[in-house]
DNA sequence: TGATAAACCTTACACCGTAAGAATTCAAGA
DNA sequence: TCTTGAATTCTTACGGTGTAAGGTTTATCA
């Protein structure tokens, strides 16, 4: 008895590092972040998880080729756009990923930006304060002060008081309603439908304030 | 041959919950949140894995002890104090937390604080604006959009470009000076020595902001 | 066709959180 | 002091994880 052909060969499909990474991220946002495993990954590719590595080495990798597609895609407004524009359209785009990979974003808001793409990202935001003529300090400034806020923001709108890591016994609404009358009372605006207004509320607070600055340094 | 004995029995510690939590977050500084483990911290508790079980029934528990621990230090302005100092305090606050943890502060980070600690927290902080007089909605919007900033600084200035999860063949400083000139540019206001003023700036911006508009609403 | 390289799989290991239940230690009453 | 029950700690085991090492299948090209 042959021990070979235990299936028969039914024409397994290739393993290319593209379908391998969107069906990374499509498990990630079905399971979780924790929920991820290669076994689990290779399950929905049919394969078995040491394939994997064939194309990717390590969790590593591959998380690093997530990163890589999610920060592929984005959209910047040409270069001779002003300033705030472009400014606020990165932010935009930078939230845009969050809402598109919820659950991958707890990944990418801890990453350092450290592989060529990251940094291919930061040199463009950073292009936009140097050619606005605003002095290296104050790019640095500005550029980590603007992350910052969109970081959090993305975070919170993602993973915060609705889908982040909860508390082992939640405090229930009812409970809150009684000892909480403070955070009861603003609670509905903690709903996605504030999101947006909040959002942009910080947003041009703060591009007002660094325009300001701009005029008189 | 009796089989017990095999230490002679010395006078183990008790295992009180407080040395648990202060241990684990020990732990955790020195091997990072992934490194954490039941049986690392049992090691460093001298006793077994289990053994912690009976005072935490599980992992979850546990860091919910960790996230009411690093919130119960807080200190707070008095009620009567202005507003604004209030957050600035805050923020202040929150931020030492996560210099003060900063590995545990990537859990912080993504918490959802829907403990009983965690509410206190956000009690307390929309007192500030209700007191003030900013109404429930204004509350919410200025409440969540500084929470934005300060986690998301809190969160790069302690695991961004210098600790976070790294790229797996992170690119050289010797070719970022050559392939990304603007990031090479601004790069040394991306050290610790810039955080207290990047930091500062973005407060002042937000809170210059939230100010005008308590001004004429 | 046969050789070589590319792609994929099998097995095994050390680690993880934790369920189940046994063993030990401690406190209080007889 | 001895006993007993409760409080606390430990042992063992299970199914999960990432991945090292090496074997097997498939594709490519002379």
């Amino acid at each position: 008895m042959p021990r070979t052909a235990k299936k028969i060969s039914q024409k397994r499909e290739p393993l290319k590092p593209e379908r391998i990474v969107e069906k990374a991220l499509e498990l990630i946002e079905r399971e979780g972040l924790a929920g991820f495993s290669f076994r689990k990954l290779a399950g929905s590719l049919h394969c078995e998880a040491m394939s994997i590595y064939y194309h990717y080495p390590s969790k590593a990798h591959l998380f690093d080729a997530l990163v890589a597609h999610c920060l592929g895609n984005f959209r910047w407004l040409p270069d001779d756009a002003h300033w705030r524009d472009a400014l606020r359209h990165v932010l935009v785009e930078f939230r845009k990923v969050a809402h598109q990979h919820p659950a991958f974003f707890q990944f990418l808001a801890l990453y350092r930006m450290n592989s060529r793409e990251g940094l291919a990202m930061l040199e463009s935001i950073v292009g936009i304060f140097l050619r606005a003529g605003f002095p290296p300090e104050q790019s640095a400034v500005y550029f980590r002060l603007l992350s910052y806020y969109v970081t959090g923001a993305a975070l919170d709108e993602t993973s915060g008081y609705a889908k982040g890591p909860s508390a082992a016994e939640p405090v229930s609404n009812d409970i809150v309603a009684r000892d909480f009358p403070n955070v009861a009372s603003v609670g509905p605006y903690f709903s996605a439908k504030s999101f947006d207004q909040t959002f942009f509320a910080g947003v041009d607070l703060l591009l007002d304030g660094i325009e300001k600055a701009h005029r008189r340094p």
